[in-house]
DNA sequence: TTATTATATGCATGTATTCGAATATGTATT
DNA sequence: AATACATATTCGAATACATGCATATAATAA
């Protein structure tokens, strides 16, 4: 078994320690949203959800697809959506 | 099924998203540590240790109990357990 | 009481996060 | 090409976090 590799760890969690990244990331359970629709759905404005968005995305736990105009994101990971799902069963 | 506090579940996954805090977490699973004990596995001077065990106590994560000279911690809520526990699976 | 050991706290400093505002890019439509 | 719409990036200010060092407290031993 290898030692658990607490830094990595660490910045995962650094990732989802975050509402609006947490509330995106609920909204992204199960389906694809584009960008607009997550800025009403979360209540930020469109910069800081792409910011945030681009954020996970660079970290590999989103990714996008273009739909016309607008762009989806969706998941990448179903084990994100595990962790998150534990977090919300664990805390209430 | 109410609606998921996320600023209470950022609030929660900051306090878990430092990799010296979940060395100590993870030293302390299923066990009482002191604190000189918790310095040592984990490489770092005490007053370091007492500081994140400080942080992690006020958060009602830990507890801890005097025996004798030495003050041991653990895990209150063996939910944290949990939660280290899936973040270990998932992230190998 | 004094000394010793174990743990906690405060402070200073450097670093990281957060958000809004402004701006840039990129695609579709005309 | 020009315009409109959707999204991304950059920058600056405010705030929060991490760390090391010095010091304070607390319990025990002598």
């Amino acid at each position: 078994m290898a030692e658990p590799n607490f830094k990595k760890q660490a910045q995962l969690l650094k990732l989802l320690a975050n509402p609006v990244r947490l509330e995106i990331l609920a909204a992204l359970s199960g389906k694809m949203v584009c960008v607009n629709n997550l800025s009403e759905l979360v209540s930020r404005r469109q910069p800081n959800i792409s910011q945030h968005l681009g954020i996970m995305r660079h970290a590999g736990l989103i990714d996008y697809q273009r739909k016309g105009k607008r762009i989806c994101y969706f998941i990448v990971n179903e084990k994100i959506e595990d962790i998150i799902k534990t977090l919300e069963r664990r805390m209430l």
